[in-house]
DNA sequence: AGAAACATGTAAAATGTTACATGATTGT
DNA sequence: ACAATCATGTAACATTTTACATGTTTCT
């Protein structure tokens, strides 16, 4: 199965939330989705044009991209899907793997980055969802769902990426092989 | 930037842990990277026969690909470099975010099966962490990293998920908009 | 002898990113 | 008028997956 229809989920996802512009979707994706979703801008405007040629979107009188009745019953028929789990690429992982070769003094940077990292993570996302908090909005509580998913994950991160910091940091840094 | 640098940090550091045949590094990317790791079978073969041609890699009397001297400075260079990342595609969050069309019930089901999954995961690692804590190896301490790693995201998970349907399952179900 | 696993590769198709191109609208 | 932002799209390129093709070795 193509992954075609993951695009095409988050696109009429977007758009049962709200009639938006392509524009106004790409910021969507980038900003709210942003941290758990990513569509590159050259397949929005496909996905839109291909899309309406379906008859699954229109456009509103302010030429808004809006959800048709059709629209919503793929979007349901496409949210019941197996998800399509997309392949693990941890660049940090990778690199602690060869973390001897690395050298203990990096990895310990790296893992540094890591808890900022997760630090600035927490931060946006409690400003997002203070946001989402004070609105009135139907999905909010699923919203919020998705926000704690990400806070969850960066506090684990931090308190991974502390202690392994701890811990690097009483094992003797090992010289390089063959230097 | 080409994202090959990637494919060959995975494949140079993977033969600096040990000479492998491309079968077995395909393996061992496969079993021991997979759980941050993924390189589709049609990159590995080609990765090998560029490096083993830019002579970063070469062959042992087995016949194994081993890694050369200027393979190993090639490695420490691919380390050194900033991580690219990976963009985040989560398909659980992407269809518990548009949960209000896809219904309380099977947001539930899928957070059901996030545990399950987080649960799985955990299995798996506490036998990976026995058979890496048994062996000697000098990279053993930085492999345990990574599966502590994956530990707290899989515990973050099981935890997220579990309150997630508590609070799901007091909140009221919503009718599907426009049903 | 046959099955299963080992081993190496290629080609086509699908996917995805990036850079470019163009014009309208809005605020200063 | 000018800059910034809004808005829509295309084309080239890079990446990745999947399916196919082929032969060897090892175990039963």
């Amino acid at each position: 199965m193509s992954r075609r229809p993951q695009t095409d989920l988050a696109v009429l996802g977007a758009l049962s939330v709200e009639p938006m512009t392509g524009y106004a979707l790409r910021a969507a994706i980038t900003s709210t989705l942003g941290h758990f979703w990513s569509e590159s801008f050259g397949q929005i405007y496909p996905a839109l044009a291909r899309l309406e040629e379906a008859g699954l979107v229109g456009r509103d009188e302010e030429r808004r991209f809006t959800l048709t009745d059709p629209g919503r019953v793929r979007l349901r028929e496409l949210l019941a899907e197996p998800i399509e789990r997309s392949p693990a690429r941890n660049g940090l992982l990778l690199r602690l793997f060869f973390g001897r070769t690395l050298g203990r003094e990096q990895c310990i940077e790296l893992l540094q980055d890591a808890v900022r990292e997760a630090g600035e993570s927490l931060a946006t996302l409690a400003a997002i969802r203070a946001e989402v908090e004070a609105e009135n909005s139907p999905d909010r509580d699923y919203f919020l769902l998705t926000i704690a998913a990400g806070e969850a994950g960066a506090r684990a991160q931090a308190q991974w990426a502390s202690s392994s910091i701890a811990s690097l940091r009483q094992s003797p840094d090992q010289p390089h092989p063959r230097d």
